[in-house]
DNA sequence: ATGTAGGCGCTACGCCGACAA
DNA sequence: TTGTCGGCGTAGCGCCTACAT
């Protein structure tokens, strides 16, 4: 069988110097795809909650310290911020890869919040691609002894398909990253039994991201059938970045501060949101907040399910019981709803899963009491959103409360 | 001849594990050699003077953000702050092994300022080690085709001395570098004509720690006689750090956040001080401070100089003249003495150097005037001190005012 | 269906002088 | 004194199949 010609890496070589300059934004898709079934990005011009004290958890795991007790209080500042969301830009690290958010808020004064929060839930949750797939790499896969296994399905779902004729079948495939950096891999079939790989070109890319066993590389074909790749890195190292540049402290402090400020100003403020850093989402559009505060009448006992991402990066519901309710944080945020569920977890295996919960992160099981009016287009007709409202509307209807 | 023995990077391997961990803080003497001839850093339980604004210019630098406009204001904080250096420690970034200082630093109540400003110079400004080269890496020294060529200099000042009866000469070197981790290095004295060269062992420091032509890598010999290694970067890259964590607003404001609490509390605070990333010093040291302030006479049209580092890492004094005096920041840091002074270069290559400086970091050329009494042991014997010191001292000698 | 290992060709890493500059 | 190059030997990268799970 004949030796593959000379392959050379497109941009790959050149890449060194453009390093650390960002080309583009990635693709929506191609985002989404990385950030992981569970993440949804409320849409630009929407109300949204913003809760400072979900902000300074993400950086309390960015920078892996806890929250010190000698932060200042800001008492002005209430444990949720209604805004409008000015605007969304994705982004991705240009070290590690790692997909994050963007987004500009303006605080709602206080006296419009009310109609603020009772705005239509006009969210389109973004869709995962549907032509793509993700794969943990093994260490055969990483290793400098050879190429990259695709599982079967995964081939044939997002690659174009190969000419069988040939002998062995084989072709070029040209995948851009998220920073729009093209890489080209030699895609075959071959092997007893049969299987696909990816062989020249695959190396470098693994040396070039950093790649170990247990992260994972992501696939998509868009709408114009062009490839695009992504990653997901294995929870272990997320980039624990000790910054150098600002302590801790000084970071959670700037949180707060730059919120307390475009609060009482009622002034744009920057917030970075990173789907797999963050212990949970702390900006969430007005509707669903309001309903799981509103709608929702939780006690102790009550039974509950919650949506987790597994493994294989598709969605699985794990069940609890509320066991407490009451502020995470009496003394700085009273009366917060950051949290504010303590719950149990059914399955041993919990140990990961977190203690304590929002109200909106969870599906009861139990038909909800209605405590405040719905929002005026609560009924009407909207795109298809996510799992959450649809199972909300539907026990709403059995409940036939009005 | 016989080929090198295989040498293992020791703990080369094993440091991918452990790369996100920092085990041992650098020693001062390696610090300082990475740091440069014109860092000093005041000795701890020491008054020192901080600058917010020259803080949040080291986060401008960082970010590469300059700072926005819609900062809020705190009318509270000073533009300057009198301080107890409560603690130093040093560091080195993980990632790019730059050097770092973090100091807490404990505000010293206003009605305190003015006595804690008269104490006493108790300086022992860290030297830079002795026993140590640096140089500069050529396209050859980062090449794959080759090892490291080392200045015959250097190497007979710093390496253990070679048995010249062996043909060839040679021998197995160990260096630690900025996180304790040891790296092992062939040293052979060959070619014709002869000379000093690292071989095996070279070439995966230099992968494993990205260095490029033009970075600089520093050997030292400390007090034990064992080798420690450092790196100085390119100016180039220098962690651009788009961060990924917080904005560069609220960076901004999180400095100056904390500062005002601090002060408003008299609690510690905690800084980073990146010598090569920061465009000046805002942390100093009050009697220079003080002299600067009270014993200098400035104005427009008078000649000075200033100490800069040259390629070579030794020091050279360039001339200037003082073009004009005022707030660099009217608005925000009104009557703020850092960098009052603007000022023009004498040399036509002066593109980089700044065109606004405070008054501490030049040297005067005409005598100075004394507006203060002088700190009370300001002629006390201290050890050997910084050159802008010493020649203030012997410049106040001629003077001979009292 | 796909992870791992043995086989083995060949690239490029890296050690060596020879030259300049 | 020291930067770069041509020369080469060989380690290990990477393409292939076999085998196990």
């Amino acid at each position: 069988s004949e030796r593959p010609p000379n392959l050379v890496s497109g941009s790959g070589s050149k890449a060194q110097l453009m390093e650390h300059m960002e080309r583009r934004s990635p693709t929506s898709e191609l985002w989404h795809a990385c950030a992981g079934p569970l993440v949804s990005l409320p849409p630009i011009g929407s109300r949204v909650v913003y809760f400072p004290q979900g902000h300074t958890e993400q950086v309390a795991a960015s920078t892996q310290r806890e929250a010190e007790t000698h932060i200042p209080n800001y008492p002005s500042l209430p444990s949720r911020l209604v805004c409008l969301l000015d605007n969304v830009t994705l982004h991705a690290d240009l070290e590690t890869d790692e997909v994050y958010a963007q987004m500009t808020l303006i605080p709602v004064p206080p006296a419009n919040e009310k109609e603020a929060l009772m705005s239509p839930d006009i969210g389109i949750r973004s869709r995962q691609p549907t032509d793509y797939f993700c794969k943990t790499l093994t260490a055969s896969d990483t290793s400098t002894h050879g190429g990259f296994s695709i599982p079967r399905r995964a081939a044939e779902k997002v690659f174009p398909p190969l000419d069988y004729s040939q002998t062995p079948p084989a072709q070029e495939l040209k995948a851009r990253d998220l920073h729009d950096q093209e890489w080209h891999f030699r895609h075959i079939y071959r092997g007893q039994p049969r299987r696909h790989l990816l062989t020249t070109g695959w190396s470098v890319f693994v040396s070039a991201k950093r790649l170990q066993a247990g992260d994972a590389v992501l696939f998509i074909r868009d709408d114009k059938g062009q490839l695009q790749l992504g990653i997901r890195r294995q929870n272990r190292q997320q980039t624990v970045m000790p910054s150098s540049v600002l302590s801790s402290d000084s970071m959670h402090i700037g949180v707060l501060a730059a919120a307390n400020h475009a609060a009482a100003t009622s002034s744009r403020f920057t917030i970075f949101y990173n789907p797999r850093q963050s212990p949970s989402e702390f900006v969430i559009p007005v509707a669903k907040y309001q309903k799981a505060i509103c709608n929702l009448q939780v006690s102790v006992g009550m039974r509950f399910r919650m949506v987790f991402e597994t493994e294989e990066s598709s969605v699985r519901r794990y069940m609890g019981t509320i066991t407490g309710m009451g502020d995470l944080d009496p003394i700085r945020w009273p009366n917060s709803h950051w949290r504010s569920l303590k719950v149990g977890w059914d399955e041993s295996t919990a140990g990961e899963r977190q203690r304590r919960v929002s109200l909106w992160e969870i599906e009861p099981l139990t038909t909800p009491f209605l405590l405040c009016p719905p929002p005026l287009t609560f009924r009407a007709k909207r795109p298809w959103g996510g799992r959450v409202d649809e199972e909300m509307d539907s026990m709403l209807k059995k409940a036939s409360f009005w």
